[in-house]
DNA sequence: GACTAATATGAGCATATACGCATATACTTG
DNA sequence: CAAGTATATGCGTATATGCTCATATTAGTC
């Protein structure tokens, strides 16, 4: 299933393009302010404490990359995790980076 | 094992850092030309087309965020993939933006 | 249609970083 | 220790992008 040919550069700048939306500290708040379900933009803004101008601009970004979707009702919308993969993501940055540090600890314990 | 938790904001940052991190056409053509294995810096930089000083930079980079290991021998540098999550989490944005593309391909298709 | 609320967007500024050029450092060999 | 090879780094420039402030847009209410 998955190639083993080296990528064509332009999927290189895809792939580098999703991980640079994923390697903003507010854009992964957003993210998991969202892992407990669809929320307004308003709750969002609550829940990061950024301005409400700044998280609509990072909103659009992850929406704009598939990663978030966006669903209009009346007055507000709402956003929601559309990639389910992004759990899984970070899931494995988080645990790679605990071992990291883990090793790192290590290295003083003893 | 996951944590539930909502992560710090320190946390995040180290997350988001790694993102940048592979967020590099560049790098991330050195991680694949590392797939096959160990290699030098001059053997990198043929395979990547890229100038040696730039090289030695990005892999500088890699190396720092704990995703390459560097083993000197002689005059040469050998650079190889150091956390093997790398593996996992390229297939994974692979597969979550193939997916992407045959939703778009099929939204023309009918 | 005027007014209000929720969200989006235009413009400007500040910062980060990738790249190229030149040069420095580290190691080997004669 | 002089010369050559492999790799790293200092510096300047160009570009991208995050943030803020102000304003625009969209939709509901009276």
């Amino acid at each position: 299933m998955a190639k083993k040919i080296p990528l064509t550069d332009e999927t290189l700048d895809f792939v580098a393009r999703r991980f640079a939306v994923l390697a903003e500290p507010m854009r992964l708040r957003l993210i998991q302010a969202l892992f407990a379900g669809e929320r307004n933009v308003n709750a969002l803004v609550e829940a990061t404490g950024g301005t409400q101008a700044n998280i609509s601009r990072h909103l659009q970004t992850l929406t704009q990359a598939h990663i978030l979707s966006r669903r209009k009702e009346g007055l507000q919308v709402f956003y929601a995790i559309a990639d389910p993969s992004i759990y899984k993501l970070c899931e494995l940055v988080c645990g790679s980076l605990e071992k990291q540090f883990a090793k790192q600890a290590g290295a003083f314990g003893r």
